[in-house]
DNA sequence: GACTTATTTGCGCATATATGCAAATATAGA
DNA sequence: TCTATATTTGCATATATGCGCAAATAAGTC
């Protein structure tokens, strides 16, 4: 695995690795529908700003996607992706 | 899941989520034996200490074992647990 | 004991990150 | 157009984090 891959796993786990955005994406699991960002605020005690800048995290990192709808934004997980992601990882360790 | 797993499964994804110690995650996986924190040094071009104290962090965060052997400490990936957090993980996602 | 090697720890520094608040922007509806 | 709601952005701030260097600690060897 190259530098550049690597450096685009360790994003991917920096975004998952903090507790706020964490939940935001347990909350997400458990829709399903994809949600708006104002519903997800409610699943952590913050400002709907810290909120909207989390989202946008996971959404560079893919593992959010985002739709506009009117004036809201509705979020949906991008479920197969990360778990290949992930499960990837696992594998290269297992070994 | 609680809030407590929560912020365990986030520090353990913070852990993996920074590219020197993934660098020394990735060295690791690769090495058929333990290997000291001198040889796991060149796999990451900065000074020994920080690498030593990367090491701490994934060894408190269960990633890595270290045994003393003389002055020596001996790292080995924690191969299975860290695959199956991460499998645990990718199962939630994928729902 | 003196010396070497491996590793950790204290310190300072620079940068990154998470946060809240207020203001700005966007859009739906009256 | 005016208003309400949803979201983003600018700004300030507090804290966390990664880093290097030098000193301290630990343990093997002469």
């Amino acid at each position: 695995m190259n530098s550049t891959d690597l450096n685009e796993l360790a994003d991917l786990l920096k975004a998952l690795g903090e507790f706020n955005r964490l939940s935001l994406v347990y909350e997400l699991c458990q829709c399903a529908k994809p949600q708006n960002a104002m519903c997800l605020c409610e699943c952590c005690s913050v400002d709907a700003s810290v909120v909207s800048r989390h989202l946008k995290v996971l959404t560079q990192e893919g593992v959010v996607k985002m739709e506009k709808k009117g004036r809201e934004r509705i979020y949906s997980l991008n479920r197969t992706d990360v778990a290949e992601r992930l499960r990837a990882l696992a594998d290269r360790i297992e070994g």
